[in-house]
DNA sequence: TATTGTTATACTCTATAACTATA
DNA sequence: TATAGTTATAGAGTATAACAATA
């Protein structure tokens, strides 16, 4: 028997690690933990992430259906229910019937979800600044670049309309 | 009236979004993708990525505890449980209890579950290229490097022992 | 008392399928 | 017949707390 019994393994880093070399792994890790910084961060506004995200495709300008931001976004129809809902009661956002297609709501942030809206950006910005702190300052738009040519032939998952 | 009611939005591009500038955006999309890409391709294996990554773990000669393992992983120890299970009942790992402290098991592959293992490491590796065959040979490193530094001050979540 | 593995339970999230009103 | 929004429901996944065996 040894001196040291159950000899207590040191916490391995990551670079200790077989996962740890694998880039799917600290893909997915990574963006577990962006998610998780902007859940944070966004929580200071009172919002979740996806809700940032609704509100952010309908402050684009262009009129758009609860539909078609589930579809870019990729979430479920039934589930942006749930978030107009939310932000309706808030009074962060309007639905109004569209004129030409009555089945359809055309969206739109009120002043004060646009004021919301830029206080939460305010914090996700803070976030991405700390989750990107590692990098060096040539290597977050060449990272970002890489990034877009990654997502965007995935994306978005079902072609809106 | 316009003469084209409902004007059918074009699918936007990933780039004419706004969120599509947002680097965290893209990670969070990033990692998605790249954990779908992992799931289709270990099922050709019968594998989960969770399953992929205990069995990774435990391949890597240290003995491990399932806490430890999970604590490794970021995955509760009540949640190893049934991912052992599977894997002992397919005989791909076997539970031996620890000599020295008989709470604990040591877990080990068995031939089986190693040569499982290299095949789903083939079909893995075989994903990876796809998700990143939008960039250029000295992007790879250059940003598997990058991610490395990003998630290795959070890694793992919860110290093992 | 604390820890490992285990089980039970409650909670969140999501996917599917219907239904309505409009087209 | 098809589509936008809505609702209900079932399933997957997860977190929390407890327990027995062992330290």
């Amino acid at each position: 028997m040894s001196s040291r019994k159950n000899a207590p393994s040191p916490a391995p880093s990551l670079t200790d690690v077989a996962l740890g070399q694998r880039t799917g792994y600290l893909f997915i890790k990574a963006g577990e933990l962006a998610l998780r910084l902007a859940e944070d961060a966004l929580a200071a506004s009172g919002l979740r992430a996806r809700h940032f995200n609704v509100m952010t495709m309908i402050n684009m300008g262009r009129p758009l259906s609860q539909q078609e931001v589930g579809d870019i976004l990729g979430i479920d129809k039934n589930l942006i229910v749930a978030v107009i809902d939310d932000l309706e009661g808030r009074e962060l956002v309007r639905r109004e019937r569209s004129l030409e297609d009555r089945r359809r709501y055309v969206l739109e942030l009120t002043p004060k979800g646009k004021r919301l809206l830029k206080e939460a950006y305010a914090h996700v910005e803070r976030a991405e600044r700390e989750f990107l702190a590692p990098l060096t300052a040539s290597e977050v738009p060449a990272l970002r670049d890489a990034l877009s040519r990654i997502v965007a032939p995935w994306w978005p998952v079902k072609k809106p309309r």
